[in-house]
DNA sequence: CGTTTGTGATAGTAATACTATTATTTAAAA
DNA sequence: TTTTAAATAATAGTATTACTATCACAAACG
């Protein structure tokens, strides 16, 4: 089976340059992936990368304004990579629970390479999500590149699960805050599973840690909203 | 009313020479609580706390071998001071439903100044933990700072608090995973209301963040466990 | 009284996160 | 096809960071 390679709309305050519209901006999103996935966002350089892709400093600084940018371009493409991935999946369903639990799903499923987006390693991109997302936001400036709509993506999403919770209890207090909570967790604790096993149940049963990622948001958001 | 001044114990691992021991020592403490917080993580540099002290940057490495670990270390504090609240707290109660609503209260509580120890700005060290605690974990070396124990008390309180909901509820299948969620929760959802509201109810009603923020924590967590 | 211990003073280093300038290649417009 | 503009490469340079190393001094301690 085909799929149409597709093209991700982004904020344009996220970048200089458009890396998606020239070779060298395909290479700086490929490799950069790659490298802060292996080496981890504070040991990346923009030196390492002009390297990797064979190319210079002052060349990537021309997409980039600097390092922090290009993490947080890369978080974005995640997060409306996703909504696309539950608008997808959501469509024609009529119950809201229904499209809750597909999202919960979508958001906790194993992540494989998306042949709709060949640019894009979604494994090694969810791996730097789960490692380094927080770092996008937990900065000084926040609240200028908040302004800047850096975060919309992230936003988009978070409003469109809590309003499937809305649609299926009206009177629930909190859909923002119990989703934003659930995001964030669903990363957390396949991290803690990982490195601080001693935080979470996750990995401790027999079943795969996505499934029971899964099952414990499940239960966590639908018993909160009393279904 | 008086409290006697105390003095938590600390891994041996968080520093290289107990900053509770000597002069220096407590004024790194104190004045890094300040400029990290003033600051942000980021641009908090050993050079600049050495200034402010007026000491050296050779004489504060004495201390902690850098600042990764000064920082590891404050946030420490905050999780083994939280627990020693939690502790004086659930003191002679017998209910384990009572204990777990006491702890989660602490929890979301505002934070003001601990007179019992004179030391620390237990408001300013809030902050910090709010925008920076997850810095001392994110990081590529997290298994080897594991190991050394530094992330003892962020475990040892996320084991109490799962040990009240276990005794609460024997059947529910993610004690930790739950509190785990909660923990960090209680601190972005307060992130969230000061940056980026969009992502949560706090700050939306008439009543204070705190006492809301209490709220949520409450119902999700009793809720999940179902009580 | 001598020695350990903590501190200060100073110097130095490799790497980082940029900025700036000029030259060269490539692609689009005339 | 030529002109011209845009994109990139090459090179250099800067302030700052995160350290490490050395030596000297003063207090405290046994």
């Amino acid at each position: 089976m085909n799929t149409t390679p597709l093209r991700l709309v982004m904020n344009k305050n996220l970048y200089q340059r458009d890396p998606q519209d020239t070779e060298l901006g395909r290479k700086i999103i490929q490799e950069s992936i790659k490298m802060i996935d292996e080496l981890g966002f504070e040991k990346f350089t923009f030196k390492k990368l002009a390297e990797q892709i064979e190319s210079t400093e002052a060349s990537v600084y021309r997409y980039f304004d600097n390092k922090h940018r290009l993490l947080v371009y890369l978080i974005a493409w995640y997060w409306v990579w996703l909504e696309y991935r539950i608008d997808f999946g959501t469509q024609n369903i009529e119950s809201p629970l229904k499209k809750l639990e597909i999202a919960l799903d979508i958001l906790a499923q194993k992540k494989v390479l998306d042949p709709a987006f060949p640019l894009v390693d979604e494994t090694a991109l969810f791996r730097i999500v789960i490692a380094e997302s927080d770092k996008t936001y937990l900065t000084k400036q926040v609240d200028e590149d908040n302004k800047e709509g850096l975060f919309r993506g992230f936003k988009s999403l978070c409003d469109k699960i809590a309003g499937f919770v809305k649609e299926v209890n009206p009177d629930f207090k909190f859909p923002y805050s119990l989703i934003s909570t659930a995001l964030q967790a669903s990363h957390q604790q396949l991290f803690y599973s990982d490195h601080l096993p001693s935080l979470t149940e996750l990995g401790k049963t027999n079943e795969d840690v996505n499934v029971a990622n899964a099952r414990f948001l499940r239960e966590m958001v639908f018993r909160s909203i009393g279904k």
